[in-house]
DNA sequence: ATGTTTGCAAAGCTTTTGCACCGAT
DNA sequence: ATCGGTGCAAAAGCTTTGCAAACAT
């Protein structure tokens, strides 16, 4: 099925990473990868996590985020898909999954004759708590945090 | 209602950048509006380019998107939201608009009591031409595109 | 034995920042 | 005359790449 998954080594980096993966919570950041990686091996390269973030996602295995930082996050593939949800002020990250955007999917797919295989959809807004927190006088503006 | 538009100057840069977003037929990526901009004034800075992206981002002028190339796209933000299909074989991006996606905003406010004020939904796969070419051979794997 | 994978260091890219000068108000 | 904005160059991130050594098969 997998196109390219033939002379490919199963090396102890990739088992380290893979399962590093798997066990996180939510999402990691390359270089968290590679910090908790290293108290597993100590002389794992960053090169060698963002060579194997590539295969795992190119494999499928995992899902590459854009959440907004600059810089990429990734998730392990678990059968539920979910969607993310970041506050704007205080960066948490709420994940759900809608039952609307499994229709959205078959939606789009007869509508323009396109097959989908990647779905992310990325929400930025106030979280519950940010919103009552900050009461009536919520105005977004360009005032937030920095970034 | 924009909180911080006070004190801020219109200078031209602003001018020609705002008008060639606005009458880019898509997107563009900082250096393609990079090189636009010198055509008129070739002194502007890239700096200037990304300061000012930055700014219009934050008043909401322009959208900034990930469409998985490593670096951001913008698009001047018009009355008709709409969203992004990138094909990962000819990578072509098509925009389309659902009316589902505007009920799964609602639905997301209720449930999980927060203020959605950013929603793009990203979509891979492929498109019509690319799924007629490939035919039934069609598989993904990671022999696509390199990136 | 073979050829993929690794670690290291260096390079590559996109984006940001410091600073003196410029220019909009 | 202010003081925000610009251009330049340098820096800062994040990510990729070249290469010789290491290792899975």
């Amino acid at each position: 099925m997998k196109t390219t998954i033939n002379k490919r080594r199963w090396t102890w980096q990739r088992e380290v990473l893979l399962r590093l993966l798997r066990e996180a919570r939510g999402h990691l950041d390359a270089d968290e990868l590679y910090r908790k990686a290293r108290e597993i091996c100590p002389r794992i390269g960053l090169s060698t996590v963002y060579r194997n973030l590539r295969l795992f996602r190119d494999l499928g295995l995992i899902k590459e985020l854009q959440l907004g930082e600059g810089h990429s996050h990734y998730e392990f593939v678990r059968e539920g898909e979910h969607q993310h949800f970041l506050c704007r002020r205080c960066g948490r990250v709420i994940e759900f999954s809608s039952l609307s955007l499994k229709g959205l999917r078959e939606e789009l797919e007869l509508e323009h004759g396109v097959r989908v295989e990647v779905m992310e959809l990325r929400l930025e807004g106030l979280c519950r708590d940010c919103l009552k927190e900050r009461g009536d006088d919520a105005r977004q503006g360009s005032s937030g945090k920095d970034r």
